[in-house]
DNA sequence: TGATTCATTGAATATTCATTCAATAATTTA
DNA sequence: TAAATTATTGAATGAATATTCAATGAATCA
């Protein structure tokens, strides 16, 4: 038998699971704190009894995403191409093993586009992995010949939102399955 | 000097416009009225003038949408990856001279997305070109040696995100150029 | 010109929704 | 077991926001 602790643990992560599951299929403010509460089976006040507000919510969410999306630069490869088929390949792996991931990732990509994003909020989710950090790796591939030419910051934009286009998609529908990591990071890939 | 009609008619397009920037960039249901009506310089009560709700405008939009960016699929190529090559420069070359379509593309992507959306409008939104009519041109790729191996709804839908993902980029900012056609065609392309 | 129609405003109203709260039930503690 | 703490509810409150409206000014018409 769980202890009230445990339970009230358990509750919360129900909670943070449904809201993200709505934040990302209809967008954090189309989504009512009834909607949230309706699908946990529970009220709104104790809903507001476990989260003080709905942005809070939201920061909370953000905050776990900012952990769990952290994904492992550091490594050395051979090629700048090698790179970019370990790092595709591992996301899509983690993906397909933690659909909620996937989830997480949309969030935390709508969280730093949006200008409706509250601004405390927004510079939590500004913090994770963008196309910078692509773009030294991008030119070492350009320089040893396992990128194709091309503006290094252009190269590194296409591949990083492709990815995200396709996190977008199966988010929300993980029928469609993912591509092989090959295909997307022939993207950058010189022929 | 312009006629009333001629004014009014060029006062609705500005408020489809602002409405437009303001959809792509917070999002329909984070947009308020009073922001739209703030960026066209106008009382809000002039705007209910014009549209007799957000919904109606937001409805508007999507129909422009359905008009605008219905891509003419019909023509004759010698092989499918032709298709796709010709179907991705002309999408971005269009993209590239006007930027409002950018925005109108991804608008429609939301729309028919989210689960916000309201039923009406996601009928409408719903009817332009989406995944399944790739899936045929890549399998007549796959017969003839063109398109790579692979499940042809998987593929198809691998590079349809990647265009939404690099277009709800480039919507909100074209500082970052578009990618060129090629690199995006290559996630079919056999190699 | 005088009358009529259209444009425009912003305050008033209505609606939707987050948040609070007082009351009750369940659980834990001593 | 009795007191104290925690969980739970849903109706009440309040804030934010869409929509209406009565009034005024500007343009058009006859």
């Amino acid at each position: 038998m769980p202890t009230r602790k445990e339970q009230k643990e358990k509750r919360k992560q129900d909670i943070l699971y449904a809201a993200l599951e709505l934040f990302v299929s209809k967008g954090y403010a189309a989504t009512k704190i009834t909607d949230i509460a309706k699908r946990v089976n529970m009220s709104v006040g104790l809903l507001f009894h476990y989260f003080e507000s709905k942005e809070k919510l939201y920061e909370e969410l953000v905050r776990m995403g900012l952990e769990g999306t952290a994904y492992p630069v550091e490594q050395s490869y051979d090629h700048a191409i090698d790179f970019f088929a370990q790092f595709t390949t591992q996301l899509f792996l983690y993906m397909r093993q933690q659909p909620v991931m996937a989830k997480l990732f949309v969030l935390m990509a709508e969280a730093q586009r949006s200008e409706a994003t509250p601004e405390h909020i927004r510079e939590i989710a500004i913090q994770v992995n963008t196309i910078e950090q692509f773009v030294p790796i991008v030119q070492w591939g350009q320089r040893e010949g396992t990128i194709r030419e091309g503006d290094p910051p252009v190269i590194s934009n296409a591949f990083w939102c492709s990815i995200q286009g396709i996190m977008e998609q199966y988010a929300t529908n993980q029928a469609i399955d993912l591509p092989e990591a090959d295909w997307i990071v022939d993207i950058v890939r010189r022929r």
